[in-house]
DNA sequence: GCATTAT
DNA sequence: ATAATGCAACGCTTC
DNA sequence: GAAGCG
């Protein structure tokens, strides 16, 4: 995983870190990832002792890969981040990943969403760890051409700013081999401290906002949820 | 936040 | 002892 | 090759 810390909180300086120097936490682990030419250490989380040395790291996002350790080249996750440029209304929002979502189904892919506790949405789609990067990168753009070619009004694949007014970016590029997307659960090191929160789908409605859960509010819903929304 | 270097 | 300093990512797209 | 982006 890849880490935001901000060990002065999140008004202070802030920095992405990779790799672990030459003292490792004891409650984490590295290990070696082949690169182009070299070798270079990851961090990797185990448990919750492990976690709780993340907070003392002041660590305020968690970005994981999309494969794990025990098959790094065969990716078990598909992640599509929908991402609303200005002037796109959140129900236009929520009905376009509801078209993701059933593409997707039509593809024979279950997906799973949650806020991102910004302004869109990550659509979260397990898969065998069967392909590589390359081939899972290929299939992920290839949907998201797809979806842009039957509702140009609504899609761009395009990462353009400019390209972006009234339309949503079917950001599929953390798909790559090292990229990341923010966790389930992980805070953001935004204002207001929100979280990126795994929801049902028959949950998103217009008043679930994707900064509609925070730290001060997700321990109520947690608690009163009666079983895994996913 | 922490390890290293300067006072 | 305490204070100051340096350091903690990277790859893809677009132009 | 740099700038923009996440
Ligand atoms: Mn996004
Ligand atoms: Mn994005």
């Amino acid at each position: 995983m890849t880490l935001l810390r901000c060990p002065d909180g999140r008004v202070g300086e802030c920095f992405y870190q990779k790799h672990l120097r030459e003292s490792i936490p004891a409650a984490l682990r590295a290990i070696p990832i082949r690169e182009k030419n070299t070798t270079t250490d990851y961090i990797v989380i185990d448990d919750i002792k492990g976690l709780i040395t993340l907070v003392q790291l002041g660590v305020l996002e968690i970005h994981p890969w999309g494969s794990s350790e025990t098959k790094i080249e065969k990716p078990d996750t598909l992640t599509f981040d929908l991402d609303p440029g200005p002037g796109m209304k959140w129900p236009e929002v929520i009905e376009a990943a509801g078209l993701v979502r059933r593409r997707l189904e039509e593809l024979g892919l279950i997906s799973f969403v949650k806020t991102s506790g910004g302004k869109g949405l990550h659509l979260v789609v397990p898969i065998q760890r069967r392909s590589g990067w390359e081939e899972v990168r290929a299939f992920a753009r290839a949907v998201a051409l797809d979806l842009v070619r039957r509702r140009p009004d609504r899609f761009t694949a395009e990462m353009k700013k400019v390209k972006r007014k009234g339309k949503i970016f079917i950001d599929y590029l953390h798909n790559n081999r090292g990229a990341t997307t923010v966790a389930a659960f992980s805070t953001r090191a935004w204002a207001g401290a929100p979280v990126s929160t795994p929801i049902r789908w028959d949950e998103l409605t217009w008043g679930l906002t994707p900064d509609r859960y925070r730290i001060d509010n997700l321990p109520r819903r947690l608690a009163a949820l009666k079983s895994d929304p996913w």
